[in-house]
DNA sequence: CCGCCTGAGTTCATTCATTGAACCTGTCGT
DNA sequence: ACGACAGGTTCAATGAATGAACTCAGGCGG
């Protein structure tokens, strides 16, 4: 991102998280990779991003510890993107962001919950369970899709969140007749 | 911000989020509210930024309710930007942000500390005390340089920020003998 | 009353980033 | 041999950010 050379700013953690996913495009990368997205494909599909702006933010992710490379064919030889530790630690915040958009801005629905998969419950602002107490980590959370979400029918991947689905599994997509025309 | 017209950005939350608070140096005006900044020129000389972006990140935060515009004298009327409930209730985003890059980015060392002013222990990922185990409300935060804080002797809002101080009271500075340049 | 200062912007040319479309590359199935 | 496919790269056009200069209204000092 490069916000400048300025002392102030670089000393700062938060504006040094904001140079590592601050830029455009960078945390709904990070959000669909929490959602068990992890080939190129499937983000170009999801996100509609430019082509050249997805190669761009997951070689940066990479190089910044969020995002792992990982060969899932050797022939082609293919990789997935695969959330590192650090890459689940930025959970809490996309939940906060999440649960601010929700509860503080005009006309925001939620379309989907974030629940507990140990009892059904649904993740406070912070990410806990409201009825075990305790902090959820993002492997246990199940993304639920709720009334009023309608996905584009065309889109595979909006078709494959559509089924309750636990954060950081791989999402199962079906490829069939889909044509990328970007 | 204008991620397109995509059914499943425009549904979900996070992307709603980023749309209000997801561009260029927004976050970072943010993160000046809560240290007590408040006026233009303050942080224009703490960030650094160009003068016409923060006049357009001012104005969208305030469309977007997050700041309000409070007038502080009436000749010549001036405004100071101040933080509404729902920017406040940013503060959990911005601080797992900060808690993120300190614990999971190489070379960021952590040059302020966020302290429960009750107690003085050090808030935790999520913003609780981990003495009293309540969640902090930003309020009662406060911010504390630590050593290795190298400020810019020259910048007056570097300077008042070395004094202990709770986030969201106005940021008492010293304006004295400060030419803005840019 | 005059000229200068201040805060809070606007204007504008230059530079940089994003976009969308087209193209490229290695491998596979047929 | 041929087309499809995944995962990119290239490139022209557009849009946003940058930095410097300018504006404007209201004090203030003399």
């Amino acid at each position: 991102m490069g916000l400048g050379k300025d002392y102030a700013q670089q000393q700062c953690s938060i504006a040094r998280a904001l140079e590592v996913v601050g830029e455009r495009w960078t945390l709904l990368v990070v959000r669909d990779a929490f959602y068990g997205i992890r080939r190129y494909k499937d983000f170009l599909v999801h996100l509609g991003i430019p082509r050249a702006v997805l190669a761009s933010r997951l070689q940066s992710l990479e190089q910044a510890g969020v995002l792992e490379k990982q060969r899932y064919q050797q022939s082609p030889p293919r990789d997935e993107y695969v959330l590192t530790e650090a890459g689940i630690a930025l959970w809490p915040t996309l939940l906060s962001l999440g649960k601010w958009a929700s509860g503080h801005l005009e006309g925001v629905d939620t379309p989907r919950s974030f629940l507990h998969v140990a009892c059904g419950s649904e993740l406070g602002a912070y990410g806990q369970c409201p009825a075990c107490g305790d902090v959820v980590p993002a492997g246990d959370v199940l993304l639920t899709p709720r009334a009023g979400l309608d996905p584009d029918p065309e889109n595979p991947v909006s078709r494959a969140l559509l089924t309750p689905h636990r954060l950081l599994t791989p999402l199962e997509i079906d490829h069939t007749s889909v044509r990328v025309q970007q």
